[in-house]
RNA sequence: GGCCGGAUGCCCGAGCGGACUAAGGGAGCGGAUUGCAAAUCCGCGAUUCGUGGGUUCGAAUCCCACUCCGGCCUCCA
């Protein structure tokens, strides 16, 4: 089956074939190299989960793409330019944001919480935000992340996570380029406009067409005397006062805010790419202007594949600051919830469904987690028991190895295991059909996980598949965050006196113990051999 | 006003013309086991797919109308 995506550009199901596709024309995904550009977040701020859903897309998209064999190199920006709030009439309105964040950040620091050590640096505070960022990344296993922590020194990890503070020249260029060829002008202001005139193609992507645009209801018909066009954009402002400027044919200044993803993506990935994510809030004007600017300038076509994610709602409402209805990580692993449950509930349904997001779906999260994690163990247990029997260490070669790359790949399987693998790619090759991939994962895996004892080929092979399908998923092989050594102390404490008031038969003081360890994070198991305790995903209910 | 999506069991969510007596997950219920516990195991929950028409031998799936919900058109993932 063809591996099929839903392309924004051309409002339709297509077959997705990369620019360089693999040898096999069969399948054109094995050993292809495909080029991916992410938008990423903005650091002015902590991200929220409903910005991590649309990171996790692209991770997702990522992930199967190297489940199929394909080399993916993907760039995700950190924007730490200070855009504007009120960018209404196309021009660079109200209030820089970077702004915002460093007013906040001096509020903080009278407050005796000192964040940051000059909070009237705004380098310093994008640096602040763009760590916790990566910090909670992290945690949810974001693949470009891990890119990004391996690169060696700071010029590899840019080109991983650029940031556009540091490519300011590359802006500079691309908006010469586009002045020589006629997509762009300088106005009697001062500013450096697009030219939304000059490209024909505009409205392309978002199915806008000028006329709409300079009359619709939807705002941006704020006449701007100095603008061509009510949709022409600004590609570079001279603004003396701006907290972050910069030197330019044009003045000192600071540049818009959509020449960062042409320039960046270009710069890194080359002048036409496989497939280009973000929000579905990007299509309009942001990637509709990415797509001027860049076939502007090189008359080529910029991406191949558009792919949008829809909205987070929480609690059945539009996430909106007004109404305080938003979750960072923080907020979520404070209450405490793993992030590997977060992650699952945030990819478990389809990228282009607006999915609600409630605390209910993180404990079907980590209800769902929970059983394969076990079955991962039992079959980890299987196959390591054989190993050590039979002196070979083999056990080895599945850890040591970056998962669904090469050991996992490399281990035959058996039929029922190569059937599954075969649904969920197929479930996934339907427009990360992730549900339906889950459905069959779910299908093969409760089945081994009742089977009472496993022989070894079985126990191998099992292994290997779910190694696959969790080079896609994530939150299968990934360790657990670990206890604070302060609370490990007290549940070590409390479990000992719970022993002793099972020794004594004591039921009730025990089962008081077992909810006091749930409340610290731990599950508390009683088996004839004894009481054991493992960390919990989620907080009891 | 323009342009898009969506409505499936208690909840989430697949299915997009015949294998649907509707996947999978969660919650619930009954039973086994147990300490009248936790964990585990076995079993049970939609004659029905927003409403009304239509097409068809056959519709959750196609067409029309209606109702409701959401998104974008403006900073946002």
């Amino acid at each position: 089956m063809p591996t099929m995506f839903y392309n924004t550009l051309s409002h339709s199901l297509a077959e997705f074939i990369p620019l360089v596709p693999g040898p096999d024309s069969a399948d054109p995904l094995r050993g292809a190299v495909i080029r991916m550009y992410s938008c990423g977040p903005t650091v002015y701020d902590y991200a929220h989960i409903g910005n991590f859903r649309a990171f996790l897309f692209a991770d997702v998209l990522r992930r199967y793409l190297e489940f199929r064999q394909a080399r993916v190199q993907q760039v995700m920006n950190m924007t730490d330019v200070g855009h504007m709030t009120d960018d209404a009439v196309a021009d660079g309105a109200g209030q820089d944001k970077l702004q915002l964040a460093v007013e906040k950040m001096k509020a903080t620091k009278k407050s005796g919480q000192a964040l940051v050590a000059d909070p009237n640096n705004p380098f310093q505070v994008a640096d602040f935000f763009a760590a916790a960022f990566l910090a909670d990344a992290r945690a949810l296993g974001l693949a470009v992340v891990a890119d990004y922590d391996r690169a060696d020194d700071a010029a590899a990890r840019e080109v991983v996570m650029p940031r556009p503070t540091r490519h300011i020249d590359d802006f500079i260029q691309l908006i010469q380029r586009l002045l020589a060829n006629g997509h762009a002008y300088v106005a009697a202001d001062g500013v450096v406009y697009y030219d939304v005139g000059s490209f024909g193609a505009y409205g392309k992507l978002s199915g806008n067409d000028l006329s709409r645009l300079a009359h619709g209801a939807g705002g941006r018909t704020n006449s701007q005397a100095a603008k061509r066009h009510p949709a022409d954009f600004f590609l570079w402002k001279p603004d003396r006062a701006h907290l972050m400027r910069w030197n330019s044919p044009w003045g000192e200044g600071y540049p818009g805010w959509h020449i960062e993803c042409s320039a960046m993506a270009m710069h890194f990935l080359g002048e036409s790419l496989d497939i280009h994510t973000g929000g579905e809030d990007n299509i309009f004007p942001h990637h509709e202007c990415e797509i001027a600017q860049s076939e502007g300038a090189t008359g080529k076509e910029f991406a191949r594949c558009w792919m949008h994610t829809r909205h987070l709602m929480v609690n059945g409402e539009k996430m909106s600051k007004s109404k305080g209805n938003f979750f960072t990580m923080g907020d979520l692993t404070g209450k405490g919830y793993d992030p590997l449950v977060i992650r699952y509930a945030l990819i478990c349904t389809r990228y282009r469904e607006t999915t609600n997001f409630t605390l209910q779906s993180l404990h079907e999260a980590a209800a769902a987690i929970t059983s394969l994690r076990d079955l991962a163990d039992k079959l980890t247990r299987t196959v390591a028991a054989v190993d050590e029997a039979a002196g070979d260490g083999d056990t080895a070669g599945f850890a040591g190895v970056e998962p669904g790359r090469t050991a996992a790949h490399a281990v035959l399987l058996a039929a029922d295991e190569a059937a599954m693998i075969d649904e969920f790619s197929q479930a996934m090759d339907d427009d990360l059909n992730i549900s339906a991939a889950l459905a069959a994962l779910f299908t093969w895996a409760n089945p081994l996980a009742k089977k009472g004892k496993l022989d070894y080929p079985t126990a191998r092979s099992g292994l290997a598949a779910l190694r696959r399908v969790d080079h896609v998923l994530g939150v299968i092989f990934p360790p657990l965050r670990a206890l604070p050594p302060v609370i490990q102390k007290k549940v070590d404490a409390l479990m000992h006196q719970r022993l002793q008031a099972r020794k004594s038969r004591d039921f009730t003081a025990s089962d008081a113990l077992r909810r006091e360890l749930a409340a610290l994070g731990v599950d508390v198991q009683d088996t004839p051999a004894g009481s054991t305790c493992r960390p919990r995903l989620a907080p009891p209910v």
